[in-house]
DNA sequence: CGGAGTAAAAGGCACTT
DNA sequence: AAGTGACTTTTACTCCG
C-alpha cells in the first residue's frame, strides 16, 4: 500500500479530525494509523502495511526506502525537533556580537521554554521514566516503542487527568512486556520504577481495561532460567524443571496461578530429583513466593504429574 | 533446621445492589 | 460505592524427624 493510498483513506474517514495533520505514523503488529501530530487513531485495521517491495539486503531496502529516519514514538517529539545551538556563532562559525547575541539568548530561553513547559511537559518526563527503566531491566527497544505507544494512547483517551504519571507510563511498559512475552513482572518494574507493587498494579489494571487490552500472563518457564541462575542451580535442574512445566502445561494446571509460583515449585522439584537440593525456604527468598506458595504447588505437581521427589 | 500441614487474614476479581 | 463469594497467596503457627 503506498503513502497516496494511505492519505486517501485518511482523508476519507478522519471525520472531526483537523486536515492538517502531521507525519502519518503506522503501526504495523496493530494495524493502526495514527496521526503523528496528535497521534488520533485514524484507520484500526489495515492489512499488509509492510514496505512494499520485498528487501532483499540491507543496501537494497536503504535505496528504497522513502523516508528519512525512523519517526520514533520514545522520544517526546519523536525526534522531530531542533535545538538552538547553545554557542554564539552564526551558520558560518563566525562569533555573533551585540544586539543579535541578546537575540539569540532569548530565542534559546523561549526555545527550551516551550519544551519544559509546554503541554508535552509530562510526555517527556514519562519518556525519561521508560528510558531509565528499559536500561535498568534490559528491556528492547521494540518493547520499550511500544510501551510509548501505549502510554501515548493512554494519553489520548485522557487518562493521565490527574493522575500519576510513572503509574501509567511503568504499567505501558509492563503491557509491552506481557504483549512480547519479555518476563518482567510487575514487581521487577515496580522496583526499577521506585514506586510500589500495589501502586503499579493498581494503573495496570486501569490501563489494560481503558485501553481494551487482553494480555495473556506469561508462561511459568519464562521464567526458569532467570531463578535457576539467581538461585545458583545447574542447567540440567534447569531442563528438568522445564520437562516438568511442560507437563503441567499440558494438564491445564498452571491458569490462574502465579506463574512464577510455578517456576519456583519446578525448580524446588527438579532439583530435588538431581540430587542438588535446595530449600523451600532458600527458593522463597530468592525468588519472591513464600514457601508455604512453594509447597502447595510443588505438592500439585507431584500429584498431577506422579513425580515421586 | 527442613519440611508438611493448617487456620486465619489479606488481596484481587467478577458480579450484584 | 459498597457488598458478596470464590479463589489465591501470605502470615504465623504447630508438629515431626
Amino acid at each position: 500500500m503506498s503513502i497516496v493510498t494511505i492519505q486517501m483513506i485518511v482523508s476519507n474517514t478522519s471525520k472531526g479530525h483537523e486536515s492538517n495533520h502531521g507525519p502519518i505514523i503506522t503501526d504495523n503488529s496493530s494495524g493502526e494509523i495514527l496521526c503523528g501530530s496528535c497521534g488520533l487513531v485514524l484507520i484500526e485495521k489495515v492489512e499488509d502495511m509492510g514496505n512494499e517491495q520485498r528487501i532483499y539486503d540491507p543496501e537494497h531496502y536503504m535505496s528504497n526506502s522513502r523516508t528519512g529516519a525512523w519517526s520514533t514514538l520514545t522520544i517526546h517529539d519523536r525526534g522531530l525537533s531542533t535545538v538552538i545551538d547553545p554557542k554564539n556563532k552564526d551558520a558560518s562559525g563566525n562569533p555573533i556580537f551585540g544586539p543579535m547575541k541578546n537575540t539569540m539568548g532569548r530565542l534559546r530561553l523561549w526555545d527550551s521554554h516551550s519544551k519544559s513547559r509546554s503541554a508535552d511537559r509530562s510526555m517527556r518526563s514519562a519518556l525519561q521514566m521508560l528510558d531509565t527503566v528499559k536500561t535498568k531491566l534490559d528491556i528492547s527497544d521494540a518493547v520499550t516503542e511500544r510501551a510509548a505507544y501505549f502510554y501515548r494512547k493512554a494519553v489520548l483517551r485522557k487518562l493521565t487527568r490527574g493522575r500519576n504519571i510513572n503509574g501509567l507510563i511503568l504499567s505501558a511498559l509492563y503491557a509491552a512486556c506481557r504483549e512480547s512475552n519479555v518476563p518482567r513482572t510487575i514487581q521487577d518494574i515496580a522496583n526499577s520504577g521506585n514506586v510500589n507493587t500495589k501502586f503499579l498494579s493498581r494503573h495496570y489494571r486501569l490501563l489494560a481495561r481503558e485501553l481494551d487490552l487482553n494480555l495473556e500472563s506469561f508462561a511459568p518457564s519464562n521464567f526458569v532460567s532467570r531463578l535457576a541462575s539467581i538461585s545458583g542451580l545447574s542447567e540440567k535442574t534447569s531442563r528438568d524443571a522445564l520437562y516438568i512445566l511442560r507437563q503441567a502445561k499440558e494438564k491445564r494446571i498452571t491458569a490462574g496461578k502465579n506463574p512464577v509460583a510455578f517456576a519456583a515449585a519446578a525448580l524446588y522439584l527438579s532439583a530435588l530429583m538431581n540430587v542438588e537440593q535446595k530449600s523451600q525456604k532458600k527458593i522463597s527468598d530468592s525468588c519472591g513466593i513464600s514457601s508455604v506458595t512453594i509447597r502447595n504447588i510443588s505438592m500439585l505437581l507431584r500429584k498431577k504429574l506422579g513425580i515421586n521427589a
